[in-house]
Order: structure tokens, then sequence, then C-alpha cells
DNA sequence: ACAAAAGTGTTACAATTACACCCATGC
DNA sequence: GCATGGGTGTAATTGTAACACTTTTGT
């Protein structure tokens, strides 16, 4: 038999599914699209859909984006400078019965966005939402990847949502991946957020201000002040061209 | 149109790659297999083959790894303590373009082995060795991701290993998986010598033994000796319970 | 005796932490 | 004035880098 013969090998179904995340409200959320078809119709889901037979994954997890919320990607291995989100592969979920229609892998990828007005709906979902990782992971247990939460997110997603999570938090330690989720402007205070959101934790503002803008190419001044936070004018920042941070930020023991 | 219809999604094949690393001779080198059939006949290849109809990723890596190495794979998600490699997903990769013969998905796996003997070939492949990812890659242009290589591996593995060699480059920092490529017990000049292979580099061998004896958890003595380097006789060690290293050990300066 | 590799001690430096303290605005 | 968040200064601590130096084997 050669492997040229089609029936040598079992065909599979092969899609992306998305990790979107943002920091709103000092909580980080994550974007659920409520499932209109079975099987789990009518629950939460995370955003995806099929590969096309001529897409790459990549391309096939921004036109998912797009199509199922409006957020437009922007892959970090082509550099053009679009304005999108942050995008990167993340894993790839292969268990036999993860789908009890068929033989489904699914690519999962991370998306890191910006505070964004609410998602509009799009495809075979009838309703998307921003939801906090903690209510849809419930309190995390050490033992298990995923919890007890309230209304179970569809197939394995719970895992995949768990898997993007935990990269997101250890990426921004030793990258500036962080800046992905604020706005093309911004101020140190609000970076400080952004990382006391993902983490968890409460950092000393002193401490931080020092070390994010005495990292050479991790900041760089726009020039403007802004007092949106209130209290004393903050400078304005935009990401500056470094991607690692050596040293890293340290993330404060639990 | 259903999402049950079977024409609604483009059939993929699914393979599963495997980036076998290992330590010898004072260099970091990967498994390589001749490839016994079109396309690129005669090339080296990284191994793999079809994921099976039932199996899940992790399986049909581990099963590829024995049938074509005869490598005993642990996988770290079931904390079985088999004496066998470090076996962990690496990366999917879906170019449209990649196989000419059809649209297939593969998911590579990264596995790290001790220093073993000369593996033997399997399936349809007629021989197998272990080179030197330097050969392999050629010297690392820091644009592209694969280099000039004397003879080019097939497909795009030779961006797959690129991206293997370059996660474990980065693991080892913050993890203990060095003690992958270690038999069971070593000494601390032969853990020095991993990391000077892999990341290309020489250590201070003072520094690195306070560093890995004073970082609890990492390594356990066994109890014997060995002269087997020469010298003053080294104490053995184990790989102990930790998994991280907190701090990292510090890759210098390229 | 000598080479080779293992292991310990010590000093200088780099980075982080935990603060005290001042600055510039809105109310 | 006063609360609020922005930003700088400083001392104690931790960890690393760069050595000198001793130890224990094989030849």
């Amino acid at each position: 038999m050669s492997p040229y013969d089609p029936s040598a090998f079992p065909p599979f179904a092969v899609t992306v599914d998305l990790v979107v995340l943002t920091v709103r409200r000092h909580a980080l959320c994550a974007l659920v699209v409520r499932r209109g078809e079975p099987p789990f119709q009518g629950r939460w889901a995370l955003p995806g859909g099929f590969v096309r037979d001529d897409e790459d994954l990549a391309t096939a997890a921004a036109r998912e984006l797009v199509e199922e919320t409006g957020l437009c990607a922007h892959d970090p291995a082509s550099p053009a400078p679009g304005n999108g989100a942050h995008l990167e592969q993340l894993a790839t979920y292969g268990d036999p019965r993860r789908d009890p229609r068929m033989r489904v892998v699914s690519v999962a990828h991370l998306v890191l966005a910006p505070d964004l007005p609410a998602p509009r709906a799009g495809g075979d979902a009838n309703g998307a939402r921003w939801a906090s990782v903690t209510d849809l992971l419930g309190r995390e247990d050490p033992a298990g990847r995923a919890g007890e939460e309230a209304e179970p997110l569809a197939f394995d997603h719970a895992v995949i949502l768990a898997d993007g999570v935990e990269r997101a938090r250890s990426k921004i330690e030793y990258s500036s991946l962080a800046t992905a989720f604020c706005p093309p402007e911004f101020t140190v205070g609000e970076l400080r957020r952004v990382y006391e959101a993902v983490w968890g934790v409460a950092l000393d503002p002193r401490n931080f201000h020092r070390k994010v803008t005495g990292t050479p190419g991790f900041l760089v001044p726009s020039g403007g002040t802004t007092t949106r936070q209130g209290g004393r004018p903050a400078q304005l920042f935009r990401a500056g061209g470094a991607t690692v941070l050596n040293p890293p930020m340290l993330r404060p023991e639990v």
C-alpha cells in the first residue's frame, strides 16, 4: 500500500479555536460565544471554526477572529505593524472523543486584545460576550486543569482556555506582550494594572515604574500626558520595539 | 447546511512529526530518518507518521517514537515514572502546500533523550541516524528560521527542527528538563556539558555547581560517585522532583 | 609529580524589594 | 485643602560573575 492511497490514512476535520483575552475593569476576560447548534447547543464556547481547504492555520485563525468578533488580528510572524491584536498559535487538541460528531483536531490560537467595546456575534453563534476567566474556569483547583465552573464551556474548551491563560500569564513575564492588552497609547499605571489583572496580584507602583521605564526598548514616550486615571498627569507611552524582557518582570509568589 | 454534513468541511490528513534531541560528543543532535518513498525520496526527514483513527496525538507520537527508533517515551502529562524520554507537544504546521501529495496538518512533538546507541530504523524509513543540528540547519542565520544546510531536510522539517531546538534551548533555562538528556545517574559536570552543548557556550564549572546543587529539588544525591570523566571522583545525582527552576539558569549572551 | 576534573571561598557587581518622600492635578 | 495617582531616592537583601584556591583521583 502506497502512502498516496487516500484510504491509507483516516480523514480528520481540522478547526481553529480562539482564546481571545482582554483586560476589562481590572479583570482578565475571555471572549465566548453562545453555540447556536448542537452539540452543546446554548452553551458558551470559544469562537472557532473549520480550516478551509486552501488556508494556512494562522490565516484561518485571523479569519475566524474577524468573522466572529470583528477584531483585526496581527500575526507577529508577518511584522506589518497592523493595529490589530496579537495572535499566536497555542496548542493542538486531538482527543478522539473531544467532539461527539466526528474526529476533529483543533489548533487553538491565543489572541491578546485591548479593552474593546462589546463584540458582535457572527457565523453560527447567536451571542458573544466577554466573561471573566475566573468565572469561566471557577476557582482554579491546582490538581486538575479545569475547575468547577458555574456554566461549563462546550467540548474541552475549559482546558484550552486554561492553557491559553497560563500561556499569557507566563509570557508577559519575559516579553513585552502585556502592551498588546493596552490601547496604542497608555500610561505606566495602565500597563501595571494589566499585569495585576492577568496575574491577580498587586505590584508596587514605584518599582514597576522604574522597571518598565528602565528597560531599553520596552516603552517609548509619545510626548503627551493624560489625567484619565485621575491624580497627577501621567506620561503617555507606546510599545517599543523590544519583544523580550531581560531581566524578566518578576511575578510575586502567590 | 448543517455542520453534521461531512461535505461541509474539507478532509485533512493529520500526522505527528518528532524532533528527537540528544547530546552526543558535546554536540546537540537530532534524529533523522532516510525517506524510502517519494516525495523527497532518499532525503533525510524527521521521523513521523499518520495519526490513527482512535489515537490521541500524544499517543501517536509515542507510538511513532517506538516504531521508528525503539525509544520509549514518557509523557509528562501522565506522571507514571517510566524511564523513557521526555515528550511534549511542540507546534502544528499546516501550510496548504507543505506536502505536495495532499493537505497534511502535522502536529510536531519534541522528545529529549539521553545519549543512546545508534537508533534502528523502522517503518517506511530505510535508515536512521543522529545528526548534529548545526549540520542539519547550517550556521544559523538570524533572519530566516532555516539556514543553508548541506543536505536539506524534507518538507518543512528544517523549520520544525529549528523550532524544536529553540524550545529546548529556552526551556532548560527555567526548568529541570536538561536532566532528560542525562542517564538516570549523572554528575554535575555531565549536566553542565549538556547545557554547554545545547546552548553552545562555556559555563563556569564552579558557579554552575553551586547553582544546581543549591536549587532545592533540582538534584538529589544518589550516594555513589564516579570517575568516568577523569579527575577527582564526582558525586552522582538523580533528577529531583522539582520541574521549575526559580531563579532560572542564566544563558550567557552570545 | 603532574594533569584533570570536582568542589569551596571570596569579592565585586547587578537587580529587586520595601520603603520614605515629593509632584501635579481635580474637586 | 485634600485625595489621588505619578514619579524619584535610598538602604537592605538576594543572586550572579569572576576569579583564587583546595581536593582527589588516574597515569
